[in-house]
RNA sequence: GGCCCGUUGGUCAAUCGGUUAAGACAUCGCCCUUUCACGGCGGAGUGAGGAGUUCGACUCUCCUACGGGUCACCA
């Protein structure tokens, strides 16, 4: 660079930013290389606030939280709020709730609606300006930015002509008008009050090859970028590509965890590092989540898929933990492996690998996440899974969270059903949502408005008639006795079951089905339906002794009533 | 369309050139059983296609096909 334009640089870069005196190298000092253990990661969670936390997004972030912690590192928010056209009010609130429900609050950086904690800061790019400004500046002086005064309609008929004539759509090479304005034209126009953005000046060509290496894929070239990117809009704030470097070199990022849709643009990222005189983080590139639709996948999408949103899983009650355990299996290819080994071990003693890291999409596995939820809540004790669906259903069920909560001990009681000691434990709830519908039962309030809404669910064929449900039903209330022990109570049930023409014994009756009106597990099921209206339920002994006496006679006289 | 990433059963996937190609979820069958579950046992089901390298390829290379991603003053 000759001497003159060196020094007309300098010009333009303070014309255009005169009130910026400080420089990249006081930014060093200020921001200095953080001091950790060697080889600890600096990871960051990095959204911009358009109204909600995205199921991929806490994918890549769980890879952030346990890189941060197992190298001993820093795991840091950071909003990027320079878009102010889509930003939503209460982003801010919204993540860090969610990260919070999900055990991924960051160490540093943002880490609630009102507060950020940590050196690096400020942890909201709307409110890093200067430092923006700073580095453009200092492009500017290098002669590696300069403003274009391109309006965006002409930016606009560009492209289109570019798509016509079939060639590589951009600012670049003989497109980018602006980059080769004179720099004394340049200096003059902005001189005039004209309007301008300012444009990195690309030194790349896609004629050349790049390549980084992606810390979970290993080698990915890709050619070079040779796009004049827009470093900072009209509005004065930078553009994502911009901030990212600008942020992650200043708040001394190590490893940049991204989706995959982010690799076409590395090119620009790597050129605008080397171009600051930056070390280049490493970048990992994790796979989509995604989801099928018809015979193909597609990407989780936030307006079809009620799953793209993390708050899907909050608000159904999946347990977090659940939820973390599921996205284990496809972050890791061999956690299942260790886990079927480890059963009761602490998640964290899981080491982790980029290499392990699945670099193919993966379908979002409804069925599995429920299989895990299912077998982590089986392992919960009564008072956890009462406290749990408290905690869910104060927000989500609040009627369910009165009657619940009404009576402590009893609600104690109804979850400890084949749970607490039991040798078989039932693994019928996925989710807090589930609650209702396995339990409603034990709440006459509910019981009533089902039976008032669905009627009940006795199961008709030819052999067990109305009348055949009536009379079991009319049998067995007369017989009932709620001061029998099981045993007792289970012989009197065959019992009266004989009588009525069933068949006690489940082999003899499925030798000859035909002799009988059903068998025990019929006559079974009419008490069942009789209790709980459902054909799923814990032993129907336990839920008699639990609602008393006077409420299983109640639900009997109920049914035969309601015959009449 | 250019470029990039990817492709082992329905799904998630192991294998770092030699295996009867693991395991998990789902599914089916059987057993246990007073129902439903739980549990136990078992079955079916996979390397996209084609070349090449090699004694030997799911594994390495190339081509094709398919899927996904990306090409903004959005991130």
């Amino acid at each position: 660079m000759d001497k003159e334009f060196e020094r007309k640089c300098y010009e333009l870069a303070y014309l255009i930013f005169p009130d910026v005196h400080e420089t990249v190298d006081d930014l060093e000092v200020k921001y200095p290389v953080r001091r950790l253990k060697k080889d600890a990661c600096v990871t960051r969670f990095a959204p911009s606030p358009t109204g909600f936390l995205h199921t991929g997004a806490l994918f890549t972030t769980l890879v952030d939280k346990i890189l941060a912690k197992q190298s001993e590192g820093i795991f840091f928010l950071r909003i990027e709020d320079t878009d102010r056209k889509r930003e939503v009010e209460g982003s801010v609130k919204l993540f860090t709730d969610e990260l919070k429900a999900f055990g991924l609050l960051p160490d540093e950086g943002v880490i609630s609606e009102t507060k950020e904690e940590g050196y690096y800061g400020p942890y909201t790019q709307s409110k890093r300006e200067n430092i923006y400004k700073i580095c453009a500046k200092h492009l500017i002086e290098k002669g590696l930015a300069y403003p274009c005064f391109c309006t965006p309609e002409m930016l606009q008929k560009t492209h289109e002509a570019q798509e016509k004539s079939k060639v590589i759509p951009g600012y670049y090479g003989v497109y980018a008008k602006c980059r080769n304005i004179s720099i004394d034209e340049s200096i003059e126009r902005v001189k005039n009050g004209e309007k301008f953005i300012l444009r990195f000046r690309s030194q790349g060509s896609h004629l050349r090859k790049t390549s980084f290496i992606d810390g979970a894929r290993g080698k990915i070239e890709i050619a070079e970028n040779d796009q004049d990117v827009v470093l900072i809009k009209a509005d004065g704030l930078p553009t994502y590509h911009f901030a990212h470097v600008c942020d992650d070199h200043f708040m001394r990022t190590t490893h940049v965890v991204r989706g995959e849709e982010w690799i076409p643009s590395t090119p620009i990222h790597i050129e605008l590092f080397n171009a600051m005189g930056f070390e280049v983080p490493t970048y990992i590139h994790v796979p989509l989540i995604l989801v099928k639709e018809g015979n193909s996948k597609r990407k989780l999408s936030k307006r079809k898929d009620k799953e793209a949103a993390v708050s899907y899983f909050i608000k159904a009650g999946y347990p977090k933990d659940a939820v973390i355990e599921y996205l284990y299996t496809i972050l890791n290819s061999d956690y299942e492996m260790w886990r079927n080994k480890n059963k009761e071990a602490s998640r964290d003693e899981f080491t982790f690998k980029l290499n392990k890291m699945s670099s193919a999409g993966s379908l979002l596995d409804m069925m599995k996440l429920n299989d895990i939820s299912k077998e982590i809540i089986s392992h919960m004790s009564s008072k956890e899974v009462l406290d749990n669906v408290l905690n869910w259903a104060k927000q989500y069920d609040k009627e369910l969270y009165e009657l619940i909560n009404k009576d402590y001990d009893y609600s104690l009681k109804v979850f400890g059903l084949e749970r607490d000691n039991a040798k078989k434990i039932r693994k019928d709830i996925i989710k807090w949502e589930d609650i209702r519908e396995n339990f409603f039962y034990f709440f006459n309030e509910l019981f009533n408005k089902d039976i008032n809404e669905n009627g009940y669910n006795f199961e008709y064929n030819e052999k067990i008639t109305k009348d055949i449900v009536k009379n079991v039903i009319n049998a067995y209330k007369e017989s009932y006795n709620n001061n029998h022990t099981k045993d007792e109570w289970f012989d009197n049930m065959k019992e009266q079951a004989q009588k009525l023409g069933f068949c006690t014994d489940m082999k003899l009756y499925k030798q000859n089905p035909e002799e009988y009106v059903g068998s025990t597990a019929d006559f079974a099921k009419i008490i069942r339906v009789a209790i709980t209206n459902r054909h799923n339920s814990p032993d129907i002994y336990s839920i008699m002794q639990l609602l008393g006496k006077k409420e299983t006679i109640n639900r009997f006289e109920q049914v035969i009533l309601s015959f009449k």
